[in-house]
DNA sequence: AAGACGAAAGTGGTTGA
DNA sequence: TCAACAACTTTCGTCTT
């Protein structure tokens, strides 16, 4: 095993309580990519951590024993990462200097490499493409499948011509926000656009328009899968984070959450929740990590405790 | 002084004629 | 294609803690 992958495993293993409230009940959430505290609600970890080859080894020879696979086929690399490298250096596989007379027929062999692997202008685009989109996503701290499926979605975007009168990073942009939409680890156009200089509504727009061609199956966000994320932002117990999530159910029934921001009707949830469990924050601060205006969450926040009859104590 | 409240005007998108 | 419309934002003055 190489130094850099036992590093990786011992930062692992060293988070094994939560620094919140020191228990070890912690549960790792695959499908979102987060280390969650099971008492108190934290998310510890938000960032995707690679577990690597699921067979175990112990020294450098079991490992090569036991890889019978190179490097994994993936889509966020232009060509699938599936052509041969060929190494700058002038050195044979054993590290032995290759003699000056071969040297020039290496230096063609390599011309060559690197006209077949990026031959054309669409193949450059697409490598741009995905190097801006594996930088945003890294930004963002989101799990792997979301960038596979962001990839995937680019390429058929490709396909379909539309990134004509487009810019690339728009594209890339709305990709990612599409992607983690599919995946129910929905991110604000906010955020995406936090990490480009494409604004908001560009994002936005051409997000409408990919679903449109391309088709994607993407169901409207719900309020509940904002609830995890911005009760952590805001340091809220799994209590607050309970409770927010019954309010929601109540309010689905009564179709108060219909035609809504589903960001606002979360944001308002959550508000009442923390008072209701005197960790009240507000409305100010809910605003902030939710990404909606104060004036929403008053008006959510008036329609849910009316129509649903809350009392909420002051 | 900070937070909450609500009115008023503006924005960008959807809908239906 | 255009106007009406609903949701949401921005801004601002006022009240409350």
């Amino acid at each position: 095993m190489s130094e850099d992958a036992k590093e990786k495993k011992m930062m692992i293993d060293e988070i094994t309580r939560c620094p919140e409230c020191g228990s070890s009940h912690l549960v790792r959430d695959y499908e979102r990519g987060e280390l969650v505290c099971q008492d108190c609600g934290l998310v510890i970890d938000e960032s995707e951590i690679d577990l690597g080859p699921e067979w175990r080894a112990f020294d450098a020879e079991q490992t090569s024993e036991k890889a019978r696979t190179g490097a994994p086929m993936t889509l966020t690399i232009h060509d699938k990462g599936l052509t041969t490298e060929i190494s700058w250096k002038n050195t044979d596989s054993y590290g032995k200097s290759i003699p000056t007379r071969n040297r020039a027929q290496l230096y063609r062999i390599r011309k060559w490499q690197k006209r077949i692997k990026i031959s054309n202008a669409a193949e450059r685009n697409l490598a741009q493409a995905l190097q801006e989109m594996e930088r945003m996503a890294a930004n963002l701290d989101l799990p792997k499948d979301v960038r596979e499926t962001a990839a995937l979605i680019y390429r058929k975007a490709v396909k379909e011509n539309m990134i004509r009168g487009r810019s690339i990073d728009g594209v890339v942009a709305a990709s990612l926000y599409a992607a983690c939409r599919m995946l129910g680890i929905p991110r604000t156009l906010e955020e995406i656009a936090s990490v480009t200089r494409v604004k908001k509504k560009e994002i936005g727009r051409i997000y409408r328009m990919m679903g449109r061609v391309l088709k994607l199956q993407i169901l409207p966000s719900k309020p509940e899968d904002y609830i995890d994320r911005f009760c952590s932002k805001l340091k809220l117990s799994s209590e607050v984070k309970k409770r927010a999530l019954e309010i929601l159910r109540m309010a689905a029934e009564q179709d108060l959450t219909s035609g809504r921001g589903p960001m606002g009707v979360a944001a308002a949830a959550i508000y009442i929740a923390a008072i209701e469990n005197n960790e009240r924050r507000t409305q100010r601060e809910v605003a902030e990590v939710a990404g909606v205006t104060e004036v929403t969450i008053r008006n959510r926040y008036k329609e849910l405790t009316e129509k649903l009859g809350i009392q909420v104590e002051i």
